[in-house]
RNA sequence: CGGGGUGUAGCGCAGCCUGGUAGCGCACUUGAUUUGGGAUCAAGGAGUCGGAGGUUCAAAUCCUCUCACCCCGACCA
């Protein structure tokens, strides 16, 4: 009795959060035990479940990276401030944002430790807010014929943005990311580059994270500073906010021309390189939070699971204790040897109950609960963390659903399964949530109806405006051009020519436009 | 940078209006009974009330200053 009150009340406060987004989201962090916030202005503390999802993450990055061909290293997290006057339209686009470097050292005065004013640098140091300035100017040194192309570097490292507000892995003041750098004979070769990594990053958002993502190109207004073309993809997260996922820009001959590098091709002639560069970051893990956690916390798909299954014995006497965790230890094993990461829960003192709560509020796929019954029916109890749900199905008809008995010698192979089946339900989930959530709109009236009466999303509208057209609507919807999307993007109905949405001039194919983070 | 809010035990909070020397829930420790969806009872440990100054016989409470963080906005490759 108590305990069923205790959990409706908590329940209901969850729910009654979920109307504010940030309060949930910051449960979901505190419940999956994934970060904390830092005494450090803007800066987050990634702790050990959070971090290993990260680490799962990066593998998964990084294979991909060395298997399109490329190598990783290091540059400095330092920038002296003339490198980046060199490229005046790039530095502006993060001036406001930089964190400076000013002294060199520290000194005792009346107790305290102060910066020592004798020490003040000659040239102020910048922290990286983006790695481009201090690699091309390495670049330089590296390439002199058209045989040094192409670099095709990545560096995984942290970067500082001194961002006017922030939110835990969404947008922290100091993040970490990998930023890939490359450098191209031919204006094709880059571009196919760029193409070729976003490709990439939708591929691990899809097919390892879940999460659906809308792939295009960022409007002259949105792009990077400094890039001619950049191209991102773009989720949809659970309240219908847009979240930018990664970008590949195309840099065009911008840096190569700012530092001077220049390389001698096959006629003997001096031509600029053409530079790329493409990034994510641990935005991702707050992406992973936002498309799929519930009210009871985090849901993780396998391939990003640090743990797939939980295993909890469940026993009366000291008899039947003994006998389930033994029994726990064995399945666990051989779990292990087909390559599952599994965790028994041999705790004592907790109950069953509270044990399940716990991983799932972790995003742990799946629990094998072991009792005395299972034991003598040579049966398996498994549990898992989500299905999809059906409409208007009752949370009694949704867990009953979410259990399954298998007999004991199929363990092995029905884990493996369903881990499987899981990881592509994850992201059908994920896309019927955000199909839901998606309208083609023609008018002003239904634009404004869809982000005000109803719950918003991505709309689909016409578009031949410009720069000024997308601050009005920004001003007055409060919304912006996620992408132009390419054309194997585009959803059947939103395919055709039309009217811009704002301007009524033709317009050849509709954008993406949505409130976003 | 503007608006709002919060700092009291590890976490979440009450107490402040009306000043009298600190309390609740969770967590933690010990013991007993429990264990198939968040256990119960009993006993215990833990806080210089964000910091500095002021008013007062007396300050978590009133006043002044300050710091930090959170939320909303502006900003956000």
């Amino acid at each position: 009795m108590a305990n069923a009150q205790k959990q409706n009340e908590q329940q209901e406060s969850i729910t009654a959060r979920a109307a504010n987004y940030g309060q949930w989201y910051l449960d979901v962090i505190r419940r999956a035990d994934l970060a904390d916030h830092s005494s450090v202005r803007g800066c987050m503390v990634i702790k050990p479940h959070g971090y290993a999802i990260w680490e799962k993450l990066q593998r998964e990055l990084d294979d991909r990276f060395k298997a399109t061909g490329h190598v990783n290293a290091y540059f400095p997290l330092f920038i002296p401030l003339s490198f980046l006057s060199k490229e005046e339209q790039h530095a502006a686009g993060f001036a406001k944002e930089c964190a400076v470097v000013t002294h060199h050292r520290l000194v005792s005065k009346d107790g305290k430790v102060v910066v020592d004013p004798e020490s003040q640098l000659e040239e102020p140091l910048i922290v990286r807010p983006t790695s481009e300035t201090i690699i091309w100017a390495q670049y330089k040194n590296w390439i002199q014929s058209y045989r040094d192309l192409p670099i095709l570097i990545n560096q995984w490292a942290n970067v500082v943005r001194w961002e006017m507000r922030t939110r835990l892995f969404l947008r922290t003041a100091e993040f970490l990311w990998q930023e890939g750098h490359t450098a191209h004979a031919t204006e094709e070769e880059a571009r196919e580059e760029v193409v070729r990594m976003l490709d990439v990053y939708a591929d691990v958002a899809e097919n390892v994270m879940a999460v659906p993502v809308i792939k295009g190109a960022k409007t002259p207004g949105e792009r990077f500073a400094g890039a001619v073309d950049t191209l991102c993809i773009e989720g949809m997260m659970q309240d219908g906010k847009a979240l930018q996922m990664g970008t590949s820009h195309y840099l065009g001959q911008n840096f190569a021309k700012a530092q001077d590098v220049q390389f001698l091709n096959s006629k003997g002639e001096l031509e600029y390189v053409h530079a790329t560069s493409w990034g994510v970051s641990t935005r991702l893990i707050g992406a992973l939070i936002m498309t799929h956690s519930d009210d009871v916390g985090m849901i993780l798909p396998p391939r990003l699971a640090p743990i797939h299954v939980v295993v909890v014995p469940i026993y009366k006497t000291e008899e039947e204790q003994k006998k389930t965790i033994a029994e726990a230890h064995t399945l666990a094993a051989e779990l292990k040897s087909a390559g599952i990461v599994v965790k028994v829960d041999d705790r004592e003192g907790i109950m069953p109950g509270a044990k399940f709560y716990e991983w799932e509020g972790k995003g742990v796929p799946l629990r094998i609960e072991i009792g005395p019954k299972d034991i003598e029916k040579n049966s398996l109890c498994l549990v898992r963390r989500f299905v999809i749900e059906k409409e208007g199905e009752s949370e009694q008809d949704l867990r009953k659903r979410r259990k399954s008995f298998i007999p004991r010698a199929e363990g092995v192979t029905t884990v493996k399964s369903l881990l499987e089946t899981m990881q592509s339900e994850l992201l059908e989930r994920a896309r019927i949530m955000s199909r839901a959530r998606t309208k083609v709109i023609d008018t002003l009236e239904d634009f404004e109806k869809f982000f005000t009466q109803e719950n918003g999303g991505f709309a689909w509208v016409h578009w031949a405006g410009n720069s000024d057209g997308e601050d009005q609507m920004a001003k007055r919807f409060e919304t912006s051009i996620r992408c132009l999307p390419f054309p194997d993007q585009i959803i059947p109905e939103a395919r055709g020519e039309g009217k811009c949405i704002l301007t009524g001039k033709p317009s050849k194919q509709r954008v993406v436009m949505a409130k976003a983070y």
